[in-house]
DNA sequence: CAGGATCCGTGTTGATACTG
DNA sequence: CAGTATCAACACGGATCCTG
């Protein structure tokens, strides 16, 4: 992915696994419960496969995602959230409840 | 800046305003005190200049941080945060204790 | 259904030089 | 010191088509 980097403090470490377009909203949506790969699509409005895969294989990698396969026809694939995902799910909340407090100022200033 | 959009979730508001790369760390900089534009080109080691002053306005704009200029010579500009950017910091507390606590692993991981 | 592969535009980031 | 201006590079994200 990238090159190896000190951290210079706790935030810059976190970004380097939730940063992007997609990722917060990923853990979001899988805090909420397992969901199959066309159920994501749907849910994350507007995202592409490619986009949709490539973030949920970084999260995989990064340990916060765990990635269930089943051999059937037609295939299926179940995400969740591993214990290290719902840990940082948990650590984002007040984040979450902060963006949701001041949804409405954010959206006029960015108009 | 963007297109007027409707925010999801708060974590998708959230991160319009601290998203990227540096504004966290200007963030927690900023929270630990007022600041001139040369210290903060000396603590966040690798920015450019015009991208200090790029995600500085920004955060301005967004009512974060506060800019107070200093008529002398010579020149003199101290940045600080106002209630709402420490509101903001104070809600990422929790990740940044998150990324303290995995610093190492996810180092490792994105080596 | 759940992906892979490829092409491509463009916003974001960076280097460098210059200014009040 | 605190910026501006300009140019260049690249990563990010998207569209489209293809496969087991």
């Amino acid at each position: 992915m990238g090159r190896q980097r000190t951290f210079v403090c706790g935030l810059d470490a976190a970004f380097a696994v939730v940063g992007g377009k997609w990722k917060a909203l990923l853990l979001w949506e899988l805090a909420q419960g397992v969901r199959r790969f066309g159920e994501l699509r749907r849910a994350l409005e507007g995202i592409s496969e490619k986009m949709l895969i490539q973030q949920l294989r970084e999260m995989e990698h990064d340990g916060l995602v765990h990635r269930e396969v089943y051999r059937e026809v037609p295939p299926r694939v179940e995400y969740s959230l591993t214990a290290f995902g719902r840990s940082l799910n948990a650590a984002m909340e007040p984040l979450g409840a902060w963006g949701d407090e001041h949804k409405a100022r954010i959206e006029e200033l960015h108009s």
